[in-house]
DNA sequence: CCAGCATACATACACACTGTACGTAAAGGA
DNA sequence: TCCTTTACGTACAGTGTGTATGTATGCTGG
């Protein structure tokens, strides 16, 4: 049996990372087994139960690293943009849509991870990643302060529908525009 | 072995549905097994089968059966409010998260349901229920046409989080209220 | 330079759960 | 009263998870 320097390890804990992405974004964490993961990387369902504790923690691995690349796209589109509060709202917004609609982040974020890794965990992922930045967002858009965590969970979840809606229709291009355009005016309610 | 009639067996059938309808929304979707179920309801897993194509099938009447007392709920409050558009949405979103909230509807339908049952499939049964009603009064408020599943979508989106933000909350009563805040604001959006 | 230990897997096994096939007894019509 | 259908119960096969165990390789201290 060759073995691998510890190098070649972290090599293998990725590809399975990798293939666990992909199989899990197209078929759906009930519908893709720790072996299917395994055989796609090329290895043993040893291998991957060395590298992560169970199928579910390897799907929170999973999507851990899909959040964060979200979260840096809208980031880096907020950074770009006119620093008024309301531009920063849609910019980001509008860059969240994007970013998760298209690769492998929607199933896996939006579908699987609040039944798979739970709520609370989901929750607090989106606070280490997106949701700081966009609580940050609307209370300089003047949102009162007791309502700011309210506010940041229900834009939230407009974003989220609104890109399993637009991924969901034939014409993804228009869907994406309809959905801006939907978002622009839900945003209007933060016009200070 | 006693057997049942007609009628006793549209009774058995009824237990394994509120059997299921508790434990799924206590427990989750991939933590309670068809045996539970089938025990709790006072049967064999053959009972279940026979009653329900499999452990998903069972799932979806519940949901479905849930999803239908939501929409209820939503719109006796809608009838009973000011008929002014603005006041539609207010009332409807208020009655919504207060009737989601409460009992075993939420878990089961925001989320298990996206990924047991699917989210097209969970549209569908949306659709078929509060979310004609959710569109309709956004048309009425004067909401564009081509924006109007969109804007739909979002706003689903964001009573749906709304009502998983509230339930999380230490303090329920006083989340209710910063919601119901919340949801005030972000429908100003929606005021032609 | 080699003995011993930790690492990185592979293999084998026990357990749980799903769905299906089959058995059976009562209900109800012909 | 017979015969079919309904409403279950029971037994079984298959799949998947997690764990225990085996094994070979790299690495480190003496």
């Amino acid at each position: 049996m060759p073995r691998a320097s510890a190098a070649d390890a972290a090599q293998t804990a990725q590809r399975i990372l990798d293939s666990a992405k992909e199989l899990l974004s197209a078929r759906g964490f009930s519908e893709v087994s720790v072996d299917d993961v395994a055989r796609d990387a090329g290895v043993t369902r040893g291998a991957v139960y060395h590298h992560y504790r169970n199928k579910v923690a390897l799907f929170g691995e999973v999507a851990a690293r899909l959040q964060a690349d979200v979260a840096r796209a809208v980031v880096a589109a907020a950074e770009n943009a006119d620093p008024q509060p309301h531009e920063q709202l849609k910019a980001g917004s509008h860059a969240f849509l994007d970013a998760i609609t298209n690769g492998a982040a929607m199933r896996i974020l939006l579908i699987d991870s609040p039944a798979v890794i739970g709520w609370q965990e989901w929750r607090r992922l989106d606070a280490e990643n997106s949701a700081t930045h966009l609580r940050e967002a609307l209370r300089e858009a003047g949102v009162a302060e007791d309502i700011l965590d309210a506010s940041t969970a229900q834009l939230s979840g407009a974003m989220n529908e609104a890109a399993l809606w637009t991924a969901q229709q034939n014409d993804i291009d228009l869907a994406r525009r309809q959905s801006h355009r939907a978002l622009d005016r839900l945003l209007t309610a933060y016009v200070s």
